[in-house]
Parts: C-alpha cells; sequence; structure tokens
DNA sequence: AGCACGCCGACT
DNA sequence: GTCGGCGTGCTC
C-alpha cells in the first residue's frame, strides 16, 4: 500500500505538497522529519506534517520523497502545532517558521555545478557567442563552478535562463548535487551534580507573589501572569519560579531582549543554574547553534536561556516560559517570517499546558491592559525613588546646549566626575540645505535626506548606506550657502570639546564597529572618558556604570512619528535612558527639551508608569487603537510605484467589497516611501476582533500578488 | 521563492 | 527576424 506525506517547504507559500513515501522509507518515516523533495526544477527540504494512506486528490500527479533525512523527528506534534498557529496569526509562512526553528545546517539545498563541454570549448575560440555567454563561458575555462558563484561573480540579470540556454545548445553540463551534512550527533555531555547557589532571597511580597503563582502549578493547565516589578525583585521571582518547575521534572525557557545577552548573565545563569543551562543567540556560530541544539533535543538542557529566536528552540516538556522586559520592541521579528514571540510564547505555553511569566516594570500598554483585565496581574512593590530631574525648555535657548546643561557639566568635571549625554540623532547634521535654493542632497534609491557625518566628509543614507563626499557646492545652483540642520551627536561632541577643551569627549552610535564600541565601554568603564555622548544604541548598552549626571537632548524625536506607540516608544527610551543615572540622592538627570510640558515626556522624567498608562490608555480608548483593535498594517513592495499602486488599490477595494467592521486606512505611501529603491504603499487595516481582519485578508491575499510583508499589533 | 512560459519592443 | 525585457502563474 502506498503512504502519501504532506509536506511544508520553507517557501512563502500558505500550502502544503504531498509526496509519494517511497517503499523503502514507509516503515521509518514520522511526523516532524525532514524529507528532501523534488519541487519543479529544485531540490528542496521540507517538513512532514502529516502522514495519509489515501491521497487527497485524484487528478495530481504526485512524486516521490527524494530522502528521509532524519530518523527521528526533528519537531514534535506540539511543536508542529504551535508554530502553525503563530504563522497564522502573523501571516507568515509554517515552513519558513519550521525553517527558522532549526540550525541553518539542517537544511538541505540543492547546488548546481557548472562546467564547460568540449564542445563548449571550441566553440569559445568561435566568434558566434554573446557577450555575457562568451563571459561565462571564459570563467570556467579554467575550472568548474556552482551556479551561486557564478551569480555572485558575473552582473548577468536572468542566470538560470542564460544557463538553460548553453545547456540546450550542449555548450555547458549542469551537475545537480546536494551538500551532505556530517549527521554527528552531539557527545553527551555528562550531567554531573553542580553545586547550584540556591539562595535567593525573597522579601515578603516577592514570596506571596511566588506563593501565588505555585500554588496553581501542578494541574497541567496554562496558567497566564505578568509579574510588574523591579528587575532584581523580578528576577529572584523567576529563580524561584524556575527551581520549582526543574524539581517537578519540567523544562524552563528565559527569553530576553536582544541586547541583554552578555557575559554577565550567561555567568548569573550558569552561577545560579548550572551546567544544564543552554544559551543561543545569533552570534553564535553555525557549528555552536547545532551543538547547542542538539543538546537541548537530547534532553540534556533544563533551562534555556536566549532572545526572540529561542521560542524555537526543542524543549520537550515545558513547564515555565519567562519571557523578562516584556516591553522590549526586539521580541518582534519584522523580517520574514515574521512573528512577535511574546505571543509566540504565549501559543506555546498554551500548547505545552506551560506556566507562563511576562515581566516588566514598564508594561506595553497592550499587555498592562490584558494583565489587569484578566487578573493576571502581580504586582512586586517597589520604593519609590525620588530622583533630582529637570526639565529645560529649550524654546527659551540659543545653542544646542543650554547653560543649564553647560553649567551642570562643568560642576561635574570640576569634581572630576563622567557625564552621560543622550542625543538620538546620528551624524553631525540631518540635512544640508541651500540657503539660496532650498535645495536639499537626497539618496538617490530611498526616499530620505542624506545626513551629513562631518568625520568623514560625508553625507550618508541611513536607510540604505550610500554615501557620497560632501560638496561645497549646492548641486543645483552652484552657490556655496551650504547651511546645516539638525544636529547630531557629532556637533554635540564637537561643541563640547570647545566648551570643555581639557575634557576627553567620545561619541558612540552605530557608526562605530562593533570592537570600536567596546573599545569605547571599555574606556568609560576605565573612568577615560569623561563625557560620553550616544545615541539609542548607548541606551541599549548593559554594564555601563551609572554617573551623577545623565543629560538627553530632544527625547521628542520619537514623538512625531507617525505610529499609534510613539507615546510608549518615548517614554520606555526615556526610562531607559534614565537608568544610566546613579542611585543616589546627589544624582541627577537634565532633560532639554521644545516639549517641556508633555505628558509623556514628564510622566517618564518623574518615572510615574501608572499615569503613563493611564493617559495612554485613554488615547488609545478615544483612537480605536489596540488593545481596544486589532492593526494589521500590509507594506506592498516593488520596483515600480505603478504596479505597487495599481496593486494595493486593488487590495484595499477588495477589503471594502468583504466589508465587514474593518477600518481602512490607505492605501498610502509608507512614512519612507522608497527604500534601496524599492518603493512602498501601505494599507492599514483595523479591527474590534481580529478574527474580522483574518477572515477578509486571508481571502484576499489569494488574489493580490505582490511582495508584501504583513505587521500585526495588538 | 524560483523557475518556466508567453507576450511585447529594439536591435543585428 | 531574434534577443531579452518583465508580467503571470505554478510548483505535489
Amino acid at each position: 500500500m502506498t503512504l502519501y506525506a504532506d509536506v511544508v517547504l520553507p517557501l512563502p507559500l500558505d500550502q502544503s505538497f504531498s509526496y509519494i513515501v517511497p517503499e523503502s522509507a514507509q516503515k521509518n518515516v514520522k511526523i516532524g522529519s525532514r524529507v528532501l523533495v523534488p519541487l519543479g526544477q529544485r531540490l528542496l527540504t521540507g517538513f512532514i506534517v502529516n502522514l495519509r494512506k489515501r491521497k487527497l486528490s485524484q487528478v495530481l500527479k504526485l512524486k516521490e520523497i527524494a530522502e528521509v533525512l532524519d530518523e527521528s523527528p526533528v519537531f514534535s506534534l506540539s511543536f508542529l502545532s504551535f508554530a502553525r498557529k503563530l504563522s497564522s496569526y502573523y501571516y507568515s509562512s509554517w515552513g519558513e517558521l519550521l525553517q527558522a526553528s532549526l540550525p541553518p545546517s539542517f537544511i538541505l539545498k540543492s547546488q548546481k555545478r557548472v562546467s564547460l563541454s568540449t564542445k563548449g570549448k571550441t566553440l569559445l575560440r568561435g566568434d558566434e557567442l554573446s557577450g555575457e555567454e562568451k563571459e561565462l563561458l571564459g570563467y570556467l575555462k579554467k575550472r568548474e563552478y556552482t551556479a551561486l558563484y557564478l551569480k555572485r561573480k558575473l552582473k548577468v540579470k536572468n542566470l538560470s535562463l542564460l544557463l538553460s540556454r548553453l545547456e540546450k545548445k550542449g555548450l555547458i553540463h549542469i551537475q545537480e548535487d546536494i551538500e551532505k551534512i556530517r549527521q554527528k550527533t552531539a557527545p553527551k555531555t555528562p550531567v554531573g551534580e553542580t553545586q547550584l547557589e540556591m539562595d535567593f532571597s525573597l522579601d515578603a511580597r516577592s514570596l506571596e507573589v511566588a506563593g501565588q503563582i505555585t500554588r496553581k502549578i501542578g494541574d497541567q493547565v496554562f496558567l497566564p501572569f505578568y509579574l510588574f516589578g523591579p528587575s532584581e525583585k523580578r528576577e529572584s521571582v523567576y529563580f524561584y519560579l524556575i527551581k520549582r518547575i526543574l524539581a517537578d521534572g519540567r523544562k524552563v525557557l528565559y527569553l530576553v531582549p536582544e541586547i541583554t545577552l552578555t557575559q554577565s548573565l550567561t555567568e548569573k545563569f550558569e552561577k545560579r543554574l548550572g551546567e544544564k543551562v543552554a544559551l543561543l543567540h545569533s552570534r553564535l556560530s553555525e557549528k555552536k547553534r547545532e551543538l547547542e541544539w542538539r543538546k537541548i533535543k537530547n534532553g540534556e538542557v533544563d533551562v534555556v536561556v536566549g532572545p526572540r529566536s529561542a521560542l524555537f528552540s526543542p524543549l520537550e516538556n515545558l513547564g515555565l516560559i519567562i519571557v523578562d522586559e516584556e516591553q522590549d520592541e526586539s521580541y518582534y521579528q519584522r523580517e520574514n517570517p515574521c512573528y512577535d514571540a511574546r505571543k509566540g510564547a504565549r501559543f506555546r505555553a498554551k500548547q505545552e499546558e506551560a506556566v507562563l511569566v511576562y515581566g516588566s516594570a514598564r508594561p506595553s500598554v497592550s499587555a498592562f491592559f490584558w494583565a489587569k483585565k484578566r487578573g493576571n496581574l502581580l504586582s512586586l512593590e517597589s520604593e519609590p525613588r525620588r530622583r533630582n530631574v529637570k526639565i529645560v525648555d529649550d524654546r527659551k535657548e540659543k545653542g544646542v546646549i543650554s547653560w543649564k546643561l553647560e553649567e551642570k557639566i562643568a560642576a561635574r568635571l570640576n569634581k572630576r566626575e563622567p557625564v552621560i549625554l543622550f542625543l538620538n540623532r546620528r551624524g553631525y547634521a540631518s540635512s544640508l540645505f541651500c540657503s539660496r535654493c532650498n535645495t536639499i542632497p537626497r539618496c538617490s534609491r530611498c526616499d530620505i535626506a542624506l545626513s551629513y557625518h562631518k568625520k568623514e566628509e560625508k553625507l550618508v543614507c541611513h536607510y540604505c548606506g550610500y554615501s557620497l563626499p560632501k560638496m561645497d557646492n549646492c548641486p543645483e545652483c552652484g552657490s556655496r550657502m551650504i547651511r546645516e540642520r539638525g544636529i547630531g551627536i557629532e556637533a554635540l561632541e564637537e561643541k563640547l570639546k570647545t566648551l570643555f577643551p581639557q575634557s576627553c569627549v567620545t561619541s558612540f552610535a552605530t557608526d562605530l564597529t562593533r570592537l570600536e564600541q567596546e573599545r569605547v565601554l571599555h574606556n568609560f568603564r576605565r573612568g577615560k572618558i569623561d563625557i560620553l555622548v550616544g545615541t539609542q544604541l548607548l541606551a541599549h548598552q548593559v554594564d555601563v556604570p551609572p554617573v551623577f549626571l545623565v543629560g538627553i537632548l530632544f527625547p521628542e524625536t520619537i514623538l512625531t512619528l507617525s505610529d499609534y506607540r510613539a507615546g510608549q516608544k518615548t517614554f520606555l527610551t526615556l526610562s531607559q535612558m534614565m537608568k544610566f543615572l546613579k542611585d543616589d540622592e546627589r544624582a541627577e538627570v537634565l532633560i532639554q527639551t521644545t516639549l517641556p510640558q508633555h505628558f509623556t515626556i514628564r510622566q517618564a522624567a518623574f518615572e510615574d508608569y501608572i499615569s503613563f498608562y493611564k493617559q495612554e490608555l485613554r488615547l488609545r480608548r478615544l483612537m480605536n487603537y489596540p488593545p481596544f483593535s486589532h492593526i494589521v498594517e500590509v507594506l506592498f513592495q516593488g520596483e515600480n510605484l505603478r504596479s505597487v499602486a495599481r496593486k494595493s488599490r486593488e487590495f484595499s477595494e477588495q477589503v471594502k467589497n468583504e466589508a465587514g467592521d474593518i477600518e481602512i486606512l490607505g492605501p498610502a505611501l509608507a512614512s519612507v516611501s522608497r527604500v534601496r529603491g524599492v518603493s512602498r504603499v501601505q494599507v492599514v487595516l483595523k479591527a474590534k476582533r481580529k478574527k474580522t481582519i483574518d477572515d477578509v485578508l486571508v481571502k484576499v491575499l489569494k488574489t493580490v500578488k505582490l511582495r508584501k510583508s504583513i505587521l500585526v499589533y495588538d
């Protein structure tokens, strides 16, 4: 009897493909295994998601699975179902999500090797070949190459067409092979008894909270909680819970924001939890990642710590998922496959009937709202801190640095105390302009003004990286009256150097390489830097020694974004910057802004999360933004604006026809309407219930075909 | 996503 | 008359 397998492939498609299971493999195939299957001209690595005895369609001619790659499945049934749910929630492809869950080396791809035939060799000497044919064959004279290599080396637009033409003419040979992976199993690391640091001192309230959670553990049900409180207290509750779950023989997944992944965290976990902790992150080498994956799969690991991608680690018997710093946007993956690891954690915890704990001192508005509403909010008290915060009205100031800030800096420098300043704008000036004809140099591939970087004497596009030397004359009218607009950190650094010539001033931004960044931080820790000026990148660093004076310049830049979360982002960024302040009553923050009365800035300044939340929630309710609605943003992308515009209009028309209670915004040009030569048009859908959008979108997306990405907010 | 097919303009 | 551009549609 024939056996059929439903296979999903890592392609942006919402469907599976059926294949015949070869006779020889029938006994051993299992759902969740990787297979090599032919699709069109290619061989792809897919995943079996179902096995059946009867074929689904009588008309379709099925192909056979080329090879079953696993003896034991890489995915469990529950993992498959979790990934399926996550992918459909975010309109991403199941197969792509599954692919992302495995170490890259687990995905085999066919490789085309191209070599010159004897006929090709003789023809190469003649004159009957076109330019690009000659170029290609010329390459192959010495040795054979892979198609991928040739594609990169030659700048031929349609290489596959050229290759198949030449093959038909008999000038080249194309051989297709699969790169074999080493099927080495990870050596079992001896699981020794580790001396754990188990003395987690919990204060009365933390113990009470931990008790509220642990009392409910045991009946194998999905248990969600939100832990609201300062990080040290959250952490001790986490460790208490981890201990408890491990004692039950279940495993733990601990998610942290991308940037928190530092040496210190690794050490802390190893000290507290011993060797059975695996750390996963994107900077691990391919080999190391594979090794860690196998260790987890083999059940040798009890706790996995990592950023959003760790959500997919192959832990079985999962009892607890922690999502710390829940408000952090790095949990949202915006590249395909798109997903939000916070929501993903919820799906997975539900699937595994595990405890789910979100934690933050400054929760995202939506999560806090739902935690309150669902009654699973647990508050850990935090002592209100009185901090010296001064808000300076910049509209009354002349220079970049207000005299108040200058005075404060001078006072600190006199005491030989370092200062940190934040300004969230890279470069020297956000743009140049000609004061005679008002021309602004813009990027040729993006719809954005070029930033002026003085150190390199360059104009740089912050979207695509394109740069050109700074011009002295206006490219339009030739006048020499080129001016700068918008102060960046280079300008701030320059100004500080003239104000405080004795001091060491250094700036910290993405312009620096990782190594240079490391060096700056190192120097700062050793007290070699008096004034450190940074962008948001600096705000994301951990292990920066706190200082007595933090200056925050123009935090309102984010507020002007056309994003319903602009308020939340501003609040969070400001809060993050204020963390660099020493916990000392003499320490002070100075916020220099053109919006000194703005409530978000004031609430952040005075660390008043609750009133920020109330204000923000009121606004969201008024505007029908999440958590009171669901927003799905569809971004259409394409080389020429005409077709992108046409498709997006067709799309929104169809959505309108499907009616439902959907609010449609757009189509409109995205805030940056062109990036790297690709035009972007967006349509935003808003509805009370997500299902309302889903029902319509699933139908409409089948008919509108164009490169697009879909972002879901709730 | 890739790849084939098919229909148009512009070049030997 | 062919090449090669891209728009459309399919892949078990």
